[in-house]
DNA sequence: TATTGTTATACTCTATAACTATA
DNA sequence: TATAGTTATAGAGTATAACAATA
C-alpha cells in the first residue's frame, strides 16, 4: 500500500482494527476533554458528577475504588467541586468517618449541560456516518466492549489521566 | 437502560458511538503497550523504529517533527535504542550537525518480530468478530479518521505519551 | 487494630530553556 | 545569526506513605 504523508510517498503500513481504534479513541478523548473543558471539567471529573448523581450520598472510598482513582486524587477534585458548589459533603450519622458525596441543584444543572455537550460530541465526531451506519457501527463496537470485559460507561483510564 | 455494575442495579448511561471508542481505544493502546514491553519497548519507541525502516537516514529534528515528540525527549530515546544496538547515528557529510539515524540489523529484526506482536494483537482484539465482521468494522473506522483528518498510520498521541 | 479522609513527600515526567558545535 | 543535537532545570503530576479522627 502507497500513499501521501508529510509531503513524501512513503510505504504505509496496513493499519488494522486495533490500531485504528487506538486512533480514533484518542480523538475522541481529546475532543470530548476539549468540550467539557469549555465547563471548567476534565474529564475523571464528569465521571464523578456522573456516579454522584447515579448513587447519591457514596463515601469517597466508594467513588474511588469504582472509578479507579487515587483515594488522594478524589480528595483534591471533591475539593475543587465542592469550592464551586457544585458538590457537597456530609458526615455520615451512622459512620462519622464518611463523606456522603451528592450534588447540589447547581451541580444537577451543570450535569444537564454536559449531558448536552457529550450528545453534540457524538453528533459531531460520527458526522460522516449516516443513521444506518451509526447504528452498525455501535453495534460492532458494544460486541467489542462486551468481548473485552469492559464496564458500561467506564473509561478504563481514570486511574493515570489527570 | 438499566443493567449491572459494582454489583448494584444502576441506571446506565446509553453509550454511544464515541464513548466506545474512547473506551475500546485505550484498551487497544494498553494492550498493545504491554506486548511491546515485552521486548522492551514502547509504543513511542515502536514508532521511531518504524519511521526510521521507513525513511533511514533522516535526522533526529525530522523524526521529533513527524512523530509530534520532543526533540529532546527523540534524544533519550535514541540513546536507549543506540545503547542496545538497534540504531546508529552517523553524522552527515553534508551538514556535520545533524545525526542521520539508520536500523542495525539486530534492529530490523526486532521490527520482524514487532510486526509479528502487531499482528498478534490484531487478531487477539478483534477475537469476538468474524472476517466478515471485521471488514466492515474497518470500513467504517476508515471512513472516520478520513473525516477527522488523522494521518494514517501515525498515533495522534505520541507528543503527550511516556 | 482497622478504616475514612487528609496531608506530606518522594518520585517520575514533561517542557522549556540554556549550551555546543556546526552552518 | 540560525539550526541540530544535547544537557540542565523547573514545573506538574502521580503514587506512596504518614497522619488524625472515628470505628
Amino acid at each position: 500500500m502507497t500513499g501521501k504523508v508529510f509531503g513524501v510517498t512513503a510505504e504505509i503500513p496496513k493499519t488494522g482494527v486495533a490500531f485504528l481504534l487506538t486512533q480514533l479513541g484518542t480523538q475522541a478523548a481529546t475532543k470530548f476533554a476539549e468540550r467539557v473543558g469549555a465547563l471548567g471539567l476534565t474529564p475523571p471529573q464528569v465521571g464523578m458528577l456522573r456516579m454522584i448523581a447515579t448513587r447519591p450520598g457514596l463515601s469517597q472510598q466508594t467513588l474511588a475504588g469504582n472509578l479507579g482513582m487515587l483515594p488522594s486524587k478524589v480528595v483534591t477534585f471533591v475539593d475543587d467541586l465542592e469550592g464551586r458548589g457544585l458538590v457537597t459533603r456530609t458526615r455520615s450519622t451512622r459512620d462519622r468517618r464518611v463523606h456522603e458525596l451528592t450534588l447540589t441543584e447547581e451541580g444537577t444543572e451543570l450535569l444537564d449541560k454536559i449531558r448536552a455537550v457529550a450528545a453534540e460530541h457524538e453528533a459531531g465526531f460520527c458526522q460522516a456516518l449516516d443513521t444506518d451506519e451509526r447504528a452498525r457501527l455501535q453495534a460492532l463496537l458494544e460486541r467489542l466492549t462486551e468481548s473485552h470485559g469492559l464496564a458500561p460507561g467506564v473509561h478504563p483510564g481514570y486511574r493515570t489521566i489527570r
